[in-house]
DNA sequence: ATATGGTTTAACCATATGGTAAAAATGACA
DNA sequence: TGTCATTTTTACCATATGGTTAAACCATAT
């Protein structure tokens, strides 16, 4: 494999394992199996690597909420392929939920703008399916950015939470990956369906 | 104010700030005005130190979550108000959303089992709640700790999100506070509510 | 074979950090 | 005032970390 390529890699499990700040560029080389100071010949610094590896996994998610967002179909089921969306990616990339929720709660510290831009791109295509499913009586208003955090957030924090039950023997089971999807699909929909 | 109270709101602010691993020993020194040495000599390691911030925090909220599950009210309303309990304190205590959400995206990585088992009673609580209400036929089923997921992670996100929504320049003011916790209590209720 | 350009590596540096020991200060009490 | 226990501060250590440099390596063309 190209080594940028296993240099990122190794990069996105490692900062989605420990964080921006927690991750250690030893520790990535040696993911990687490049040395560390390879990792600054090819890529650069922390920071450029990280952005690279925010950079790729915006893209992934907006390029698949691009495709969805612009498929001909009702507010309500558009709305609904925009979660089932969300849910995939972060069932298949298990390192995309950490990260989002790291970055929020970091409150985007090393976000590039460019990300951002991507953000609120989706944000605005959700926002006038809204406004359309409410104009046909079919939803409920709500501000598209607070149910996006709401869609999103449910998805990654319900997986990642997964880890904390295992601690609690007598829900230890919680929920299996692929019940989660449906049972976030239900209770997203309620929330903003009018029905 | 007492010093060992002095050093541990410090320390929750720095937490909240900057985690675990971000946070730096002198910080919270200086911010809570003793010597660094001071903190080792009353309370302890960072270790200690962070279980004790993370302790009062669990108590807090569930002090006021028992208080809630123990009041007679329907199903229904008792969700309400759980629901309004968590909005109440994440507005009240802007450090609770960062501890909190970090938690979890670090699979409790620093969480002594005492703190999950407070966790772990909310859980029980709700279960009980949620049973109650789907044999009454006025709520839809669901996995009370993926609801709990959904409504803590849901408060603490939209309010995380704040400042990163400062950064979109088309929606800076996202929702104010006062909104924020109506808007929440809707889309929550709807999610789970069979009307 | 040898020179050349790109690539990798070992060794190193400056800095920061959690933590500690011992001195210094403080205060209560005889 | 002198003594003793408690608390605070100074100075320091061992370690870890992001980053850099100069040497070594390697494939290719001459």
């Amino acid at each position: 494999m190209d080594i940028n390529e296993r240099i990122l890699n190794a990069a996105t499990r490692v900062f989605a394992r420990s964080g921006y700040g927690g991750a250690r560029m030893a520790e990535i080389a040696s993911e990687a199996g490049v040395n560390k100071a390879t990792i600054y010949y090819h890529i650069g610094g922390k920071d450029d690597l990280y952005r690279e590896v925010l950079h790729r996994v915006i893209k992934k998610v907006a390029h698949n909420l691009d495709y969805v967002f612009s498929t001909p179909m009702k507010p309500l089921e558009k709305l609904q392929a925009y979660i089932e969306t969300i849910n995939r990616i972060m069932a298949e990339n298990p390192y995309v939920p950490p990260i989002v929720i790291r970055e929020i709660v970091t409150g985007g510290a090393h976000i590039p703008q460019m990300v951002i831009d991507e953000l609120l791109k989706v944000i605005g295509r959700l926002g006038e399916i809204i406004t359309e499913g409410v104009e046909r009586g079919e939803l409920h208003p709500v501000h598209p950015f607070l149910f996006h955090i709401m869609t999103a957030g449910s998805c990654a924090l319900s997986r990642l939470a997964g880890a904390l039950s295992s601690r609690m023997p007598q829900i230890k089971d919680f929920l299996p990956e692929e019940k989660l999807g449906d049972n976030l699909k239900e209770l997203l929909t309620r929330a903003i369906s009018r029905r």
